[in-house]
DNA sequence: TCTGGGGTCCTAGGACCC
DNA sequence: TCTGGGGTCCTAGGACCC
């Protein structure tokens, strides 16, 4: 039998979920902008229609938006999270098999489902369109990389009205496809593999599917040997329907405005490493190491540039935010130097392991260890039912004048007492 | 004034061991 | 006139994705 993966992507996810609540913004040209209103990271097809581009610096863009009445959003991603687990939640229920790739994406097993595929995934439109209220574009191939091209095909080409089956299609008509789209809309193509395929004389996806696969394995890396074994819909990646522990956890983010303070930086490394230490407890691990980083802004050529981190071993695996923060303070310490305007810091959590394989040793403290865990379940309990931050380390601060800018940010409608979308009586 | 944040996988190269 | 060969483990860095 055929494998039949389908691929599910949400349409410009988060503009979508701003008009989930302004119904008025429908056929409006909208962007939804990056954290401190950065950078474009959602458009809607009247945006895109524009000519804008992705992850464009949003105050290169001031003067267009102006012309053309575009509307901006700051990222709300409490709310793009909520409607996410709607969608996922939904899709759950038209296959066995699952794997939520990203915010916007999942894949989904229909292999042996017997109705026509087809009109199976316009009935998953119709549902999440009409439960969550979100527009979602279906691919179906043999294998992920085609269906990741299926559904690209399904979202660019109107005549196969948003479901683009493979499966359903033959030979001939496939390649006249592929010869149309540029190797680069590959997954797994970026434009530096692009550059490289391009010089070799692989312009479109039918040459990279015609290309041979032991050639480019000897050129670049396995990764390239298998985008085209899968091209050819021979599966080399498999559904991944159980979510597997982070390697690694990172917090970072970029300031609101630029600082040279060292208390300034505290803050926020308090601040990051307190999430990352949530992060970590919320999938049952432990971690070995913390590492520090602090940059002056890249783009700001002229003025002096630094840019450190440090790896702070820890005595052994925690979860103890106090530990972890009291590491990550230590390393900023360490690397942080005066008289530069800095820009951003984060903390990357490594050596994670499971908290049940914590390894035993000579000195391990019981008591000391079951005050820290009840300690940080309780703080996790607390932070979870009143909200986020209601508990924390004096030494994150409350005077947070380098935190982000979100001038344009939307209400959390579904996620905050405060802010629901309420039916007007 | 103003350029995101959080991940994964792969490879090369060094350290170390026998 | 000048130093083996092979294996494993770890880390840094590149490329890519959303």
């Amino acid at each position: 039998m055929t494998r039949a993966i389908a691929l599910v992507d949400c349409n410009n996810f988060f503009v979508s979920c701003e008009r989930v609540f302004r119904p008025d913004l429908e056929g409006k040209p909208v962007v939804v902008l990056s954290n401190n209103d950065g950078c474009v990271v959602s458009r809607s097809q009247e945006v895109k229609n524009l000519g804008m581009k992705m992850a464009v610096p949003w105050y290169q863009m001031r003067d267009m938006a102006r012309r053309h009445g575009i509307i901006a959003f700051s990222s709300n991603y409490t709310l793009y999270a909520d409607l996410s687990n709607r969608v996922m939640s939904l899709l759950a229920q038209f296959s066995p098999d699952q794997e939520v790739y990203s915010i916007d994406e999942s894949f989904l097993d229909l292999t042996g489902i017997p109705d026509n595929h087809t009109q199976y995934a316009q009935r998953i439109r119709e549902t999440i369109r009409r439960c969550v209220g979100i527009p979602v574009c279906v691919g179906i191939a043999s294998s992920k990389t085609l269906a990741k091209l299926a559904n690209h095909i399904a979202k660019k080409n109107p005549r196969f009205g948003s479901v683009c089956d493979f499966n359903a299609l033959s030979e001939k008509e496939l390649n006249e496809l592929f010869a149309a789209i540029d190797v680069r809309e590959v997954w797994g193509v970026g434009r530096r593999s692009a550059d490289s395929l391009n010089g070799m004389g692989i312009h479109s996806v039918l040459d990279l599917k015609r290309a041979s696969a032991k050639r480019l394995r000897e050129k670049f890396s396995v990764v390239q040997e298998r985008i085209v074994n899968e091209l050819n819909g021979v599966a080399c990646l498999e559904l991944d329907d159980v979510v597997p522990d982070k390697q690694q956890i990172i917090c970072s983010r970029s300031f609101g405005a630029l600082t040279s303070l060292l208390p300034d930086l505290e803050q926020a490394v308090v601040a990051y490493a307190t999430r990352a230490a949530e992060k970590l407890r919320q999938q049952h691990s432990l971690a070995d190491g913390i590492q520090v980083y602090i940059r002056t802004n890249p783009h700001k050529g002229r003025d002096p540039q630094y840019q450190q981190s440090v790896l702070m071993p820890l005595p052994e695996p925690t979860d103890d935010t106090r530990l972890l923060c009291h590491a990550a303070l230590h390393g900023l310490r360490r690397i942080y130097r005066a008289g530069y305007a800095y820009q951003k810091a984060g903390v990357m959590l490594s050596g994670i392991i499971p908290a049940s394989t914590r390894p035993r040793t000579l000195f391990d403290n019981a008591v000391a260890q079951e005050k820290s865990h009840t300690l940080m379940r309780t703080l996790d309990r607390i932070n979870r039912s009143m909200g986020s931050g209601t508990i924390k380390l004096l030494g994150e601060g409350t005077d947070t004048s380098w935190a982000m800018r979100r001038d344009h940010r939307s209400k959390r409608y579904t996620t905050e007492w405060s802010e629901l979308a309420l039916c007007p009586a």
